[in-house]
DNA sequence: TTGAAAGCGTTACCAG
DNA sequence: CTGGTAACGCTTTCAA
């Protein structure tokens, strides 16, 4: 049994399909007693017109597509289901990609999402190489960043200032006496990230203090089981440090679980800091103190982006560069310097 | 700057649209020469053959609908993400609709979804009217149900044993000695969730022991949150039981926090059991023992089976049910009833 | 081995 | 107010 077509409802009518096609899209006058009875039957034949066939005449396909590292991860599942709710409030469904920061990757979603004629494109993964999105953007199709940055390519982006973000990180170590501090970030390709280390050195530098090259370190793509091997290394080290800065909550995950293994105790021996305030945050022991991102703000600030550049909102279209402000949660998993260290002189 | 469509390519090698659709789908029989130099054409061109147009003629659209409760939700995030991927080797895209476990949204997206001519659906979150899916049957869009039971409504299925999973909690609790057990479980209408409360009830019955109904409660959908409420009932009660299974880690969660909030040490005084083995599991303090369920497994086999389907394989067409077995992982958030009362007689 | 033409379900323009 | 018809980009059948 397959769908009614308009054909059959203009038959049904006894009209022509472009008295239906008007009734459908409101257009054109058509009197009340057509219009009435035209409706009757679509509501008898459960017509619904074609997405498909309507978006071949140029219409919109009401698509989105949005690009994340990984679906799995909380802090991007969280920015989907933001995304997913502002798009589904003005008609668009969303089809997630997840590139795990691969270039192939993105390049490859980027064709299909192309090809199927998605109405815009929302990004939020590390594009190493710009080439990648030069193509797009000779195609007119709207792209919108959403907490990554792509230098060099003028794009409306929605982010959080992760500068200020890292900054804060290390503010508040540092005004809990921390003096030895690393920091392990993700791979260089996300900018995020980037300007997370910056800020965070920026301002222990501002102290007077280094932020030595060996308390620097990076993941892989496994930020759980990778941040848990630097943790291993930093915390096993001649010299380690009293506070580790992680980008993102997962990786102080395994920040979390690499002091467990090694008896070291936290907050009292080892501070850790995260960032995203994704759920991870408040349910681990003790629970993460973590810089949070506003992501259902993100998320809908930049559909609503999107959905702007689709109407042709040319306001929009010159790098509405919108920058919201990271803001520090404090659970249990800072202390002082020298909570753990109280019999020493 | 549009895209180049088929015409462009046509005229730019000089032969006919026909004949360039051929090479495109490797059909008919083209000369070497023509056919290189038609691809050197699609290359130096950046010719992408529009999807749309092509389902318009009745091809597929390689696109996936995916119905979960919340993409939020770690455990159905990494469904999805499994999903995707088993998806994305045969070429399709993943279109996520977070219903909330709203029979409106639930319709609202079916329909969507039809009118996007998806080629199929995966359904993994509950469906209390059943009517919500029969007109969908009748217009020959494969559904597959994926984790989650449609009694009353034949249809390839993809779950785990829910029902022994919460015998398999029920035991674990019961050959730690434990007599007084409660359980907190979704809302009725997730068919899941009234396995495991079956499972659980029976094993504990099986045993000479009640679960009486006010040890039985149930939450909202906000899991987390009235998981916590839920547990702080339960043990704010006047006998409160000396263990809890949740029927899902985001309840186990709530439960663990209630505990924490009343003063009560888990797992000595208080024994907890998750369900999924999300990552969330694996995080909290005490680590939670939990019934895991072979997320990846169970996404690829649905995905496996609707594709399966779409290509007319008949076989698979007459209630496939694949039914995986749950695994009880056990953590640290479980223990010998009597662990917490060592001081008694 | 190639091409002309019909058809997929809509929309939009123009005539009446 | 209403209908005829071209167009959207592609596939497929049938002739040549």
């Amino acid at each position: 049994m397959s769908n009614a077509t308009i054909y059959d409802i203009a038959r049904e009518a006894g009209v022509s399909i472009a008295t239906v096609s008007q009734v459908i899209n409101g257009k054109g006058k058509i009197s009340d007693k057509r219009r009435q009875e035209i409706y009757r039957i679509m509501e008898e034949l459960n017509y619904r017109p074609s997405v498909i066939a309507s978006a071949l005449t140029g219409k919109s396909t009401f698509t989105l597509g949005l690009l994340i590292p990984d679906i799995s991860n909380p802090f991007f599942a969280e920015m989907a289901r933001a995304v997913e709710d502002c798009g589904s409030r003005s008609k668009y469904s969303l089809v997630i990609c997840s590139t795990d920061n691969k270039d192939e990757k993105v390049s490859g979603y980027l064709e299909l999402l192309q090809q199927k004629s998605v109405d815009g494109i929302i990004i939020g993964t590390g594009v190493e190489d710009r080439d990648l999105l030069t193509p797009l953007l000779h195609k007119s199709i709207p792209i919108v960043m959403i907490a990554r940055e792509m230098p060099g390519i003028q794009l409306p982006t929605v982010i959080v200032d992760d500068y200020a973000g890292g900054k804060k990180a290390a503010e508040h170590l540092l005004g809990l006496r921390h003096r030895s501090m690393a920091i392990i970030t993700e791979p260089t390709k996300v900018s995020s990230s980037r300007e997370r280390l910056r800020g965070f050195r920026d301002a222990i530098m501002s102290q007077g203090l280094e932020l030595p090259d060996e308390m620097v370190k990076k993941t892989g793509e496994n930020l759980l089981k990778d941040g848990k091997s630097r943790a291993l290394e930093l915390l096993a080290g001649s010299n380690p440090p009293s506070a580790i800065f992680c980008c993102n909550d997962l990786i102080a995950i395994g920040t979390l679980q690499a002091a467990k293994e090694l008896g070291i105790r936290v907050p009292e021996q080892l501070s850790i800091v995260g960032f995203d305030n994704t759920i991870l945050a408040s349910v681990t022991e003790p629970a993460l103190t973590t810089i949070s991102q506003p992501t259902e703000k993100m998320g809908s600030i930049a559909v609503e982006t999107l959905i702007r550049l689709l109407e042709g909102d040319s306001t929009a279209e010159e790098q509405a560069r919108t920058i919201l402000t990271p803001e520090l949660v404090i659970r249990s998993s800072t202390a002082s310097a020298f909570a753990g260290s109280e019999a020493h002189p």
